[in-house]
DNA sequence: CTAGGACTTCGAGCGCGCTCGAACGCAAAC
DNA sequence: GTTTGCGTTCGAGCGCGCTCGAAGTCCTAG
């Protein structure tokens, strides 16, 4: 595998372990083999988005980041964490939008807790739709290629070559 | 269940049904209880999608729809199959762009059929992928509200209620 | 001393997939 | 006959999430 980033590491630790270990999901989490602090590049290499991105999130106001004496990004430990958070939120489909108000829920304090888990059993809802339409999407795409026709069938129930 | 499009009518069948059964499917792509030809609404009710998407697709070149006497659209059987596949496809994540060209593929003639299938197969390995990622978005989420701290974290490899 | 390269801020631009609105046509209902 | 309603075409606009480019700063190597 020719990427390294976090996601892809815990992607190749899923590969052949269905469903996820808590196994996985540690090794997924792991944030101790990553140094204290790193530059915007690394970052974005172990986060598998652009420089560009990473300004963009920090604009959006999703995540703070410190400066060195030259006025260049420090991603310490906590900013990657939340990156972390934030990029697989992404990456399962959760709007902007909505990041802003859970990290703003974040830092509102402790009270905001339930409405924060409100948003996570909501969006774990979602990731379970998505799966289940995927699911079946994946199988008449593999039903659509074992009975292979042309036009735009076969798509009907029968693997009756006449409608090729 | 309020919708009954087509898609809503196979997720329903999916969901105390996994992996998805080759009834799901036939279920799925069943196309006999529909009239043999309906209007616009009608067949973005069937299709889950507006009236003005349906136009869309038609100007984008992806399917060819006949007209009645007043110039209203009347989508016909054939319409209606090469929707469903291309609406499958489009939510799956399928990009219009590929679309556009697998319907040129079609209309193309049979000698391009080794053709559709490649992006048939890479168009399911792409899913698998994305299945994968979700699944693992899914457990990474799960996690976190059963250990929920608050924080970005707890993201980390211990349930430990001090990383809260 | 200067050239290169990695970084900074800022605003603008882009690709995608719709989504909408204006202006119009046609046909049945009142 | 006019109102209602469903359709038409067309081009423009939008929301999202980046993505880019210009212009500048800073450090290091040669």
């Amino acid at each position: 595998m020719a990427t390294d980033d976090l996601m892809s590491r815990a992607l190749e630790t899923l590969a052949d372990d269905d469903p996820p270990s808590v196994e996985a999901i540690h090794r997924l989490v792991d944030l101790a083999d990553i140094p204290e602090s790193v530059t915007i590049t690394e970052a974005a290499d172990l986060l598998d988005v652009s420089p560009h991105t990473l300004r963009y999130y920090e604009r959006a106001g999703l995540v703070a980041v410190a400066r060195d004496g030259s006025g260049h990004r420090v991603y310490d430990t906590e900013a990657m964490r939340r990156l972390v958070f934030l990029t697989r939120m992404r990456l399962s489909g959760m709007p902007m939008r909505d990041l802003q108000h859970y990290v703003s829920l974040v830092d509102a304090g402790k009270e905001t807790v339930p409405e924060r888990l409100d948003m996570l059993i909501e969006h774990r809802d979602t990731i379970r739709r998505r799966i289940r339409e995927l699911t079946l999407s994946l199988t008449a795409t593999e039903y659509k290629i074992a009975t292979y026709g042309g036009s735009t069938g076969p798509d009907v129930p029968s693997p009756d070559p006449t409608t090729s």
